[in-house]
DNA sequence: GTCTATAGCCCGATAGAC
DNA sequence: GTCTATCGGGCTATAGAC
């Protein structure tokens, strides 16, 4: 049968598994840079960690640092993923506000180590990704703090500094994810729990809703 | 004449030229792992930073973990040395919060080296330094959040989140020395200059006052 | 695509002359 | 205390058999 060996099938099963093998590289490679940096992390232990050999790594990216900038590449889409709600919900400050910080919260518990990945790459300076930063992560930012001027010249909300408010929400929601192990100690627990989650953001968002809202809207004394 | 060569001056002499260099080796270490991380220095460009062969370093150091575990230890002499405001001012909410947030802008601006190696350590599980944080910041910590909750016993503040409420306080403060190179992206500049700080502060300050002080005490609309 | 083998380099650490 | 010399090992990356 002439038919299994045609190109078309056979093509799409091996990349089928090439793309799995990738797929895993990359997030065993991101658990690793996110716990100990660039330096920190040899392509022998990435490898073992999925089940081959290093060698095998090269024949999939080019180099370690090639592999690298394919990490950090996935992890700016997922977290530019959870920063839409701002300009998604511009008619609505206080609900886009609150959905903005509870995305974020989410993408500290769901993607801890990307999280971690993109603060190690910002504390660096940046050096790989400064560019990419600009291209994708200024403009999202760009357009929310856009949004907030827009919300103090139409008068619905009081007029805050945007870009330093931007630079405390991130930083606040990130902690959940980059400074977990600290958090933990403070907290008395091996590991954060949803409530614990719940708690941040509740406070977060009323520091936030306080400080922006002119018509205080929410929580109780 | 005998005095000269007494023990003493020359001991004195000899150390007092050790205690220099060992302090330059420390603060080059400092620098080169906020921005690479331990793994991703060598003791080698830490000696060509300092003027002096590996070799001289592993004479002042028994290894490159002993010498990274006599920064962090430095660090966190520093770090803690800029968190007393609150039990300073228990008498005083609203002074004992302006101070604490601008004491720790403060340490962002000028020891940000020591935050970031700080942060790396932190985000990377702490895996050298979990002992020393339960030991030494821990408590400073547990005696701030009790001052909080004493306020609230006492009425003359809203019931918050202590421990969240310093999450965020901490993370939003070292934000401006550990993401620098972010901020400046979204501020557009090569630099932070004191007004970028203020403007943190300012905002900073006004949040958390809003938030926890009952009467509110400041800000214009 | 996955193996073995290996080139060529840099690493932390030690030994010993001065 | 600082130097030269060097060990043993791990590193990235390449070459080539299968």
């Amino acid at each position: 049968m002439a038919i299994k060996r045609k190109p078309g099938p056979v093509r799409e099963k091996r990349s089928d598994s090439r793309e799995r093998l990738e797929q895993e590289i990359l997030e065993a490679a991101k658990r690793l840079f996110a716990q100990r940096g660039f330096g920190g992390v040899s392509l022998d232990h990435i490898a073992r960690e999925v089940g081959t050999a290093k060698q095998n790594l090269l024949y999939y990216f080019s180099s370690k640092e090639a592999l690298y900038r394919r990490v950090l590449h996935g992890v700016l889409d997922v977290w530019l993923s959870y920063m839409a709600a701002i300009t998604e919900n511009a008619d609505n400050p206080e609900r886009a506000l609150r959905r903005y910080i509870a995305g974020k919260l989410r993408f500290s518990r769901e993607h801890p180590f990307d999280s971690r990945v993109y603060a190690n790459e910002v504390i660096s300076g940046a050096p790989l990704f400064a560019q990419e930063i600009r291209d994708r992560v200024l403009p999202a930012l760009q357009a929310d703090i856009a949004v907030f001027n827009q919300w103090a010249e139409q008068g619905v909300c009081r007029k805050v500094d945007a870009a330093h408010l931007m630079v405390i929400l991130w930083s606040s929601t990130q902690a959940y994810a980059d400074f977990a192990s600290q958090i933990c100690l403070v907290l008395g627990k091996s590991e954060m729990e949803p409530e614990d989650f719940a708690a941040g953001e509740q406070l977060l968002v009323d520091m936030v809703l306080r400080t922006v809202l002119r018509v205080p809207a929410q929580t109780p004394p």
